[in-house]
DNA sequence: ACCTCCCTGGCC
DNA sequence: GGCCAGGGAGGT
């Protein structure tokens, strides 16, 4: 499931494949995966013949910018994929959308869940999408311990369930709240208000970390392969992480066995012997 | 601020 | 055959 630091990692190994291409051909095979796009044919009309000029990413939304002020946005949803292809070469089982560029390479939208979904917004269209009341990214505009504690107090919610909250943080996902709060030693149940200013401080740190690492090996790739990169390769984060899917298993901390719980209907895992 | 739904593959 | 995974939209 891509959370920030997959979609940042398909975003880095997009860059060289796309820059600068142009779009020849659009093939709308399902069209689930455009049930954004307010005419469902304005996404072949807008990406024909355009170049892909730089590619963003905020929190889990990949964002094309093409060379009029139009942006391509991808948000790849619980089983998206994106691969880069040579024409003719075997296809994935549920190929929703083909995209020709003029490398000769064709780019696959995949997803089985079909959660995800490719949609080419205006400049007016972006603002008022959800894309609009996205929080600042995770990564790249983490807020300082201070501005978090803002952001949560008063709130009685589990602090869990507001780190997947995207109009606070953008980019934090089931995986990576766990991880970061079990770092940061706090239990998912806290509530959001009730963090002390140390604690705030050990959170904000612990998201910071918890992201770079999963960068670094390049994401987490489940046992379902749900997420691969687009060469197909697999992130290498699975073996490292603390909590997640590790019920019943040691903490590597403290020892204690690793509980699991659900949580506004999302599986919580937390180690009850260091997380308070 | 909370709940339900969307969807398919994989597993029991 | 039934349940689970879960991000985000939409409704209350």
């Amino acid at each position: 499931m891509p959370e920030l630091p997959e979609v940042e990692t398909i975003r880095r190994s997009l860059e060289t494949e796309l820059t600068w291409r142009r779009i020849d051909a659009v093939e709308v095979r399902h069209p689930r995966p455009v049930r954004r796009q307010m005419r469902a044919a304005d996404f072949a009309d807008r990406l024909r013949n355009r170049r892909v000029v730089s590619l963003r990413r905020h929190g889990k939304f990949l964002l094309f910018d093409l060379d009029t002020d139009l942006v391509w946005v991808t948000h790849l949803g619980m089983s998206g994929r994106i691969q880069v292809a040579d024409p003719g070469s075997p296809e994935a089982k549920h190929t929703h959308i083909v995209i020709g560029l003029d490398s000769g390479r064709e780019l696959r939208f995949v997803d089985p869940r079909t959660f995800g979904f490719m949609v080419v917004l205006t400049p007016d269209e972006l603002a008022e999408s959800s894309l609009g009341r996205l929080g600042p990214d995770a990564y790249t505009a983490l807020p300082r311990s201070r501005q978090l504690g803002a952001a949560l107090a008063g709130r009685s919610a589990p602090i869990k369930a507001l780190l997947l909250d995207q109009s606070i943080l953008a980019g934090i996902g089931n995986i990576y709240a766990d991880e970061a709060l079990h770092r940061s030693r706090l239990a998912p149940q806290r509530p959001g208000g009730s963090l002390t200013n140390d604690e705030l401080k050990a959170l904000r740190a612990a998201i910071k970390v918890t992201l770079e690492a999963g960068l670094r090996w390049g994401g987490t790739s489940l046992d379902d392969l749900a997420y691969l990169l687009p060469d197909g390769r697999a992130g290498r984060y699975l073996s490292r992480l603390r909590v997640y899917g590790r019920e019943g298993e040691a903490c590597h901390r403290c020892g204690s066995e690793i509980r699991r719980a659900v949580i506004r209907s999302r599986s919580s895992f937390w180690c009850p012997g260091c997380q308070r």
